[in-house]
DNA sequence: GAACAACATTAAACTACTTCAATAAATCAA
DNA sequence: TTGATTTATTGAAGTAGTTTAATGTTGTTC
């Protein structure tokens, strides 16, 4: 993958969700850069600052963390056409609580800390932008919170299916139980009834 | 209460979250209307568009939602010092989802949208501060997702009273359930252990 | 392509939480 | 002050989800 090629996508990204001028759009796009990881890479990891916030191009990682019981639970999946980073860690520039890694060869356009406080300076309008960057994910996670609190975990799952459609076929299933905040065992019957009821 | 004696709260409020200059700080106070509400009133309701954001000097109010099943599910409470609005009706300008009203009688400065992309306009630094304010709005959020998919009620209820002492004497039990995700019932049993535990 | 590790399924026993129903206590309205 | 309404408690029965453990399946690696 060739960096030049993948101006269009991230264009088509601001273009239905926050348009912006083109002269921004090339500086932001200057400000970023083409990273390749295997999978199973990590992007950060609890106690070190995250350096990095990313559009992914191709490929898919998870944001997760270790609770007090030492269980793994996902906070969030990434893929084509969504930003991952740890909001918190990288704003602050203080350790995160967070792992992010891949799940599969990940293809990323990456903006660092530094660049991006660089094009706040140099071009406001950049603040604006992110501002509304942050409204989205705010709103996305008020979703999340409003259907943990209030929906069955059989719901839950179908939404995400609804969704998500092909996250299932990407990532090992017992990531996607933690995501809905039930154990991999649960989930699995959950699937099974759901066959049977379809048959 | 009268408005010029409310500066000072607001002052300390960024004083101590978002430092900005006091210039900054004026044409804010002075974009915001002090309004005083009885308990019990609306701010928004479903379908319409949340009109204003607003800054707790004195009182209490709570955002929930009505699910599918009918039942109220408290999303936040905002007390003195806090920020309440519903952040996508409001920055969208679209009919809300959410429910928000006073549990007391409540003084607050609020500031409507019109004002708000006003000081953005005259005044860019305006950008900044409310993109670190909805900074700070999404690390508390992200706290509450991952303690509702992650701890058990028991602990929930227990890190709520830490932290928020006063607020149990303050509005109605069930309201705190639906906030925790469980059922009044529930935290009734929650309370009785506990009350039985420290005799 | 064998060997090992990671993942998914199933079932039984258990626990956290809900629902329903009855009662008590607190709050409010007149 | 009274009755009416809202709120909180308690207990019994039910359900959603967990845990443990065993078994089977898929993936990864050398």
């Amino acid at each position: 993958m060739n960096k030049q090629d993948t101006l269009p996508k991230l264009k088509d990204f601001f273009d239905r969700n926050i348009p912006l001028p083109e002269p921004a759009l090339i500086r932001l796009f200057e400000a970023m850069e083409l990273v390749k990881l295997p999978s199973k890479h990590s992007i950060t990891q609890p106690g070190e600052i995250c350096t990095i916030e990313a559009y992914i191009l191709k490929g898919i990682a998870r944001t997760y963390f270790i609770n007090e019981q030492g269980d793994e639970v996902t906070v969030h999946f990434a893929k084509e056409d969504w930003w991952i980073g740890d909001v918190a860690s990288f704003t602050l520039q203080r350790p995160s609580l967070l792992h992010i890694e891949t799940l599969e060869e990940t293809y990323m356009l990456t903006i660092s800390y530094e660049r991006k406080e660089q094009l706040y300076a140099e071009y406001p309008i950049f603040e604006r932008i992110f501002r509304l960057m942050i409204q989205r994910t705010h709103a996305f996670l008020m979703n999340r919170l409003v259907s943990v609190l209030s929906e069955s975990a059989d719901k839950r799952y179908q939404y995400f299916l609804d969704r998500y459609p092909d996250v299932p076929q990407r990532v090992p299933q017992h990531y996607i139980a933690s995501y809905l905040g039930i154990s991999p065992e649960f989930l699995s019957k959950i699937r099974s009834k759901k066959a049977k009821l379809r048959s």
